[in-house]
DNA sequence: ATCTATTGATAAGC
DNA sequence: TGCTTATCAATAGAT
């Protein structure tokens, strides 16, 4: 294509080797352009002369980095150094554990446990079990602490009414008391309030204790 | 070039951008080896089809690593180090995401629960009374099964001692007879002790049914 | 895939 | 480099 046809081999003559250099690597680039735009291709092309200078061309709707990401995908071949694969590794290694905790959890949820054998179930029943004991233990430890709580403000009450009655003579001072008071039970409802499920485990199983 | 001028935008056609990708993607290349060797350049081409098909060229003087290298050496941009960057974001994500779940199992199995506020435990209890009545359900349906099993077991042996009986004049079937029965008592007895759980549940809580 | 009429790219020259 | 133009190459559309 041009006033005479020309073997492929390196053009000797430097001057006309740049020329030709120079209007090839213009014309590849539009054909790049050309092929993204028309084909919907992703195109990355990059040329270095032979003199070190560089050129490179790609698609508007990616990024080199996004293309070799693509590419050390698809082709297998390894781009990167060996930080590089170290990283690649931890990250599927992660992978691999977030995915069987997953299975995991979702296992302890009572999901998904149709596909599990005799074994597999027995391990998950005592795992349930061990959570369900501990939990059990803790809320009691918690109807405890409130029932001490309790304990302590009733007793306080007493103390404070006994107070009271010792006071009444001075009338100055009965709102003070009253409202103190008043306050403190405010408090007890609040405590109580955030821990609803205390008076849920009513029905404990009376060998609880016997398990630890 | 081509029986019509054509303009530069998206063929619409699927048909005619897949041939037409094709044909240009060959032409891409053959200009690309074309240049590299009448100039002496290193070229490299990758391009992917819509479809993610990829295509590449590189010079034969060359790698695509070596060309990256210089990439970076010429252009400043740091593809190495974007890369890696995103690639520690990607461990860090999974890991918090890791960290959450390993929380979770945790909890679940009763480990670590005493930071637990009660609106949590709250949570956790019901997740594990979930579980629980998921399992306790699926093994009651493993009992079922066994229960009908031996059912079925109990009534072939019933029928083969018939038969035994009604044979018992020919001495010659004797031994098969016997042997076949001593086969299936064996394979009643591996069946049961791969599930002991199934007699664990004998204190089943007779309100079971009616969570679901 | 293969075939061509056309357009596009470009070698040589300036 | 850029422009010109004769020539060759690439390819659009049809088969």
């Amino acid at each position: 294509m041009g006033r005479g046809k020309i073997e492929i081999k390196r053009i000797e003559n430097s001057s006309n080797r740049q020329v030709t250099y120079s209007k090839r690597r213009n014309g590849i680039m539009k054909k790049a352009k050309e092929i993204s735009v028309l084909c919907d291709a992703q195109v990355s092309v990059i040329i270095f002369a032979s003199s070190g200078k560089m050129h490179e061309f790609c698609s508007p709707s990616t990024t080199l980095v996004d293309m070799l990401d693509q590419y050390h995908k698809l082709s297998g071949k390894r781009l990167w150094d060996a930080k590089h694969e170290h990283l690649d590794n931890e990250i599927n290694r992660i992978k691999k554990e977030n995915d069987s905790m997953q299975i995991e959890l979702r296992h302890l949820k009572g999901e998904d446990i149709s596909t599990l054998n005799y074994k597999e179930l027995m391990v998950l029943e005592e795992a349930l079990e061990n959570g369900v004991s501990t939990l059990k233990a803790k809320q009691m430890e918690f109807v405890r602490m409130m029932r001490k709580h309790n304990e302590m403000i009733e007793e306080e009450n007493q103390n404070l009414q006994f107070k009271l009655r010792q006071l009444h003579l001075d009338p100055m001072d009965d709102n003070v008391m009253e409202s103190q008071g008043v306050y403190d039970h405010q408090g007890v409802a609040d405590y109580e309030a955030q821990m609803p499920f205390a008076f849920r485990v009513q029905p404990m199983q009376p060998n609880l204790q016997e398990r630890f």
